[in-house]
DNA sequence: ATTCCTCATCGTATATTTGCGATATAAGAT
DNA sequence: ATCTTATATCGCAAATATACGATGAGGAAT
């Protein structure tokens, strides 16, 4: 990868830009609701809900779960997805820990 | 623009999505946190710190400001970059926001 | 065994992002 | 007026992301 500089970064830059790679895009957000949502996750009504292909739904599924927002299991022909709120609540925190390092410093702005 | 959907989602969806890819990568990670450690916001030497050349860290900040994550006014020789608060926090808890109401529902992971 | 149903994956087209060098711009210094 | 310095913008190339239709794979139902 000659081409990308990523890796140049602190590895915590690194996994929290992943993060929020991961949730910067409305369906994917959505996603991410419709699973907390159920009380058990019976997919694929995400298909229905969402003006996108199964295809194209599938796809974001991947990616969330590359991410690891999401557990998904394939159980033949239903698969299961949903919220993998450990990875959840530790990139949230960290997100915070961010924002609150980054307010703690500069609260009044100077332009 | 017949191929991207985003805007058939909510708006609040393609807000939080907005915001999320404006943290999408390291390098504006990275800005950020430079710009909260600067008590003045005396900006540029931001190129010295980061592995990138000067068009491309340019090119970061503008979309951090597009985003309205940072404010910036140029004056001729030397511009200002600095963070904007106001809206850093507002986003900030609405991922909160959007964090626990994923919560509440459901707190057992499935699969 | 054949037909469905659900989903993943492949191939493909288009759009966007990332990065750099070159150039433009704008103010201060000489 | 010219030079310098700091930054933005343009133009380009490569890489990724987004979306879809078509196809494959795996069970369930008949």
């Amino acid at each position: 990868m000659a081409f990308h500089k990523k890796e140049e970064f602190t590895q915590k830059e690194q996994d929290l830009a992943a993060f929020a790679k991961a949730m910067s895009h409305p369906a994917r957000i959505a996603i991410l609701k419709i699973l907390a949502q159920r009380n058990e996750c019976i997919c694929g009504e995400i298909v229905d809900v969402l003006p996108l292909a199964q295809s194209t739904v599938s796809q974001h599924l991947k990616e969330l779960k590359n991410a690891g927002l999401i557990n998904g299991t394939v159980e033949g022909p239903r698969s299961c997805y949903c919220i993998n709120w450990k990875a959840f609540e530790k990139f949230s925190s960290e997100f915070n820990i961010l924002f609150n390092h980054l307010k703690v410093k500069n609260e009044k702005a100077c332009c």
